[in-house]
DNA sequence: TCGTAAATTGCAATATTGTTGCGAAATACC
DNA sequence: GGTATTTCGCAACAATATTGCAATTTACGA
């Protein structure tokens, strides 16, 4: 269990709970970003309620972000550390693969910029989602 | 019940039951994707689990599509007339109302290009989801 | 138009996923 | 160390999704 999953918590001001150490330290630990089963099966024996909970605390202070992959099935990843209880800055592309499942953070690939009005619609956020087959998945 | 519905069905050699005619109806009238629980309230009694399979036919047979809105809830739209069983070619953005909470096709939005492959991923397809307010909920 | 084979529908049962309330336990803090 | 507050974990429940199977409907040749 990494030291930096306390200073997280401290930073956010939450208490330093055994569920809360231990799942921030998974995705502390995790490359890539972690559904509520992920997560479930990562450990012998943890309550799926509190999971539920856990993780909507963390979303709220900016810990973590949903990573949407178009798989209907919500996943989370750390945030970038500019992230806060206010405003999420987590504005970059997930990939997603087809071959494994596995959904990452692409940092380095950024949401399209659009124009904020566009046909009368005002447009406030845009999601980019690639999908294909990951790295380890190539190489097989 | 519009002629075209019937004539989507045979075109896909479909057999033309009630619940095909009406669920593809609803779609052809319809400006925006629509979800498993809308169809199930446009209607006064309709099956769930047909619901469920006659969407699942109309997708493989290229008659509709998954609308990704980041929603975590499938949602459906008619395809372009050029897809088929083998081949979706429904390459546009897909806008999502916060306000009213519905999703659009935005056929005019392409997903964006990228390299075939980023970083020793293979890419071989991008989504593009734009969220905001729509036009109806701006003027409301 | 009728009869039969094949496909589709709708019900029952079940699995999975997500939510709420509340008492018990753990944490924070004096 | 003791107490107020927060969090956890169980129970109950709601919503969403899947499978098997018998009954009904559709397609189609006679």
């Amino acid at each position: 269990m990494s030291n930096s999953s306390i200073q997280i918590l401290e930073k956010n001001g939450l208490s330093k709970t055994d569920v809360r150490k231990k799942v921030l330290s998974l995705f502390l630990d995790s490359s890539s970003a972690l559904s509520l089963p992920d997560i479930e099966s990562a450990f012998n024996k943890i309550d799926r309620i509190t999971l539920y909970r856990t993780l909507k605390t963390f979303e709220n202070k900016g810990i973590i972000h949903k990573a949407i992959d178009g798989t209907n099935h919500p996943k989370y990843a750390i945030c970038e550390s500019s992230c806060s209880e206010h405003q999420h800055y987590d504005n970059h592309a997930h990939f997603h693969c087809l071959s494994c499942g596995k959904t990452l953070c692409f940092d380095h690939v950024a949401n399209p910029a659009l124009p904020e009005v566009l046909d009368g619609y005002a447009i406030e956020e845009t999601t980019l989602i690639l999908s294909g087959t990951c790295r380890e998945c190539l190489v097989g």
